[in-house]
RNA sequence: GGAGCCAUCGCCAAGUUGGUAAGGCCGUAGAUUGCAAAUCUGCUAUUCACCAGUUCGAGUCUGGUUGGCUCCUCCA
């Protein structure tokens, strides 16, 4: 989305915010005896790596929690003036929800009596069921937190992110932010609360639009750590290149549900591997400029919320079009830096066909493997220009035992990395 | 129990305000090739879970049925 907005030429402003004053980082700190900043930096380090391999742009703003305690406890502070926030004894404080009246309007869920609720929470100190806090008082000595005018304690997770965003986005008299992403998951009751702390506080609206991303899915199934099938990105990175995935990630809808499985994944790694031929037979060349129609037509896919899919398709219509077209004037020079633009346009677009297409067939077999191939081939055309079907037959086999596949092209043979 | 999402070819998956089913994988028939691979071309859903309705016309709208999924407690 960042990348779409951008080639329309939307100045794009990206936050990611880190909310690393919670629960299990606490219990973390208690059980390893780290320091909080230890494990979140390590943590926030190992996602913006895997972040990073996967195509996905750095943000500009990257708050966290523990920078922002001043815009928190301002937040907090405005709403218990205007009596919407209140604090009870133990020192927590919490949102009441009835003094909203919008609090429902992102989520449609109803704010009603107990009975809709599946499990109900019997906390005697708050106004209403649906209230949720805002601020908990610190229980033990122990305990990290951090003092305030209301109590001694730490934040509730919901102002967390309404605070950071207050902070560092001034936004107009209507929104603080245009468009405020997140999972589906997070709808109810995160982003429901998060809206309702900020209108209240700050008198507009937190964001424009918001958008819901789909889940992800291990082969049909949830992922859970109780199921067994979980897994981190760093784990498939491990075994499959950050392009590969990023072409198979993005290769489905954001709102849909992501069915995570490995012959996907190779189907989508051969449309990749399709764009990355492309560029073989183009390269070496100069790029010119973009196709137009080809260009406009992506452009105007992406900007049917994201419509991927169509893209997908136009992507593969330019890519038969242009084999056809090289197939008959495998030396039409215009049509080859023409073809360069395109897949650089591509690049910049959806962070696929960046790479050099050779070594991209190529990746993760060393030099030594790489002089045992050219060696290999070689011998392979000695064979065939002395019609020795046998022998040359015989080396291939023996190269496709490395798990390396040749193919004998007008500029040569080439290989890949099956 | 409350709120919401989804169901399109063997598999993945598009489908704008209702107008007569994109694309990929797989399969298959060819062109090309010493043979392959790569590349190209043709073929592959009278049909969109099911039933009923609205309409000249529905995958797209309405009602219902069946099946699958998510959220509704703490924590982020």
């Amino acid at each position: 989305m960042t990348r779409t907005l951008k080639a329309l030429n939307y100045q794009v402003t990206v936050a990611k915010n880190f909310t690393d004053i919670d629960d299990k980082i606490i219990k973390k700190v208690q059980e390893t005896g780290q320091s909080l900043e230890e494990i979140t930096t390590h943590y926030i380090a190992s996602y913006k790596s895997e972040m990073r391999a996967l195509g996905v742009v750095d943000a500009d703003i990257e708050p966290k929690a523990t920078e922002s305690l001043g815009a928190m406890e301002s937040l907090i502070q405005k709403l218990i003036a205007k009596d919407i926030a209140y604090v009870v004894n133990s020192g927590d404080v919490y949102f009441d929800t009835s003094k909203d009246e919008n609090y429902g309007s992102i989520s449609h869920q109803v704010v009603d009596d107990e009975e809709n609720q599946s499990r109900v929470e019997h906390n005697s100190e708050k106004r209403n069921p649906k209230d949720f806090a805002l601020w908990k008082a610190c229980s033990s000595e122990q305990d990290i937190c951090f003092e305030t005018s209301f109590s001694k304690g730490r934040p509730g997770w919901h102002v967390e992110c309404s605070a950071m965003i207050e902070k560092h986005f001034e936004g107009t008299d209507e929104y603080s932010i245009d468009i405020h992403a997140g999972g589906a998951d997070l709808l109810f009751p995160h982003h429901e609360n998060e809206a309702a702390q900020s209108r209240c506080a700050t008198g507009h609206e937190l964001s424009k639009y918001w958008i819901h991303n789909g889940f992800v899915n291990i082969n049909g199934e949830k992922m859970s750590k109780s199921l067994g099938n979980s897994f981190f990105i760093k784990d498939a990175l491990k075994v499959y290149d950050g392009e590969i995935l990023r072409n198979y990630l993005i290769s489905i809808h954001y709102r849909n549900d992501f069915n995570f499985n490995e012959e996907d994944l190779l189907n989508s790694k051969k449309r990749l591997d399709k764009l990355y031929r492309l560029k073989k037979r183009v390269t070496p060349t100069k790029a010119s400029k973009p196709n137009i129609k080809f260009q406009q037509a992506i452009m105007s896919a992406m900007s049917d919320d994201l419509n991927i899919s169509k893209t997908l398709a136009i992507i593969e219509e330019m890519i038969s079009n242009t084999n056809d077209k090289l197939d008959e004037n495998p030396k039409d020079k215009g049509l080859k830096k023409e073809t360069l633009a395109n897949i650089e346009f591509l690049d910049a677009l959806l962070g696929l066909g960046g790479k050099e297409p050779f070594s991209y067939f190529q990746i993760g077999i060393d030099e030594k493997t790489k002089n045992t191939i050219e060696a290999l081939i070689e011998a392979r055309n000695s064979a065939k220009i002395e019609k020795d079907y046998e022998k040359s037959d015989a080396i291939r086999d023996e190269i496709s035992a490395m798990g390396i596949e040749i193919m004998d092209t007008a500029e040569g043979t080439v290989w890949e990395r099956l």
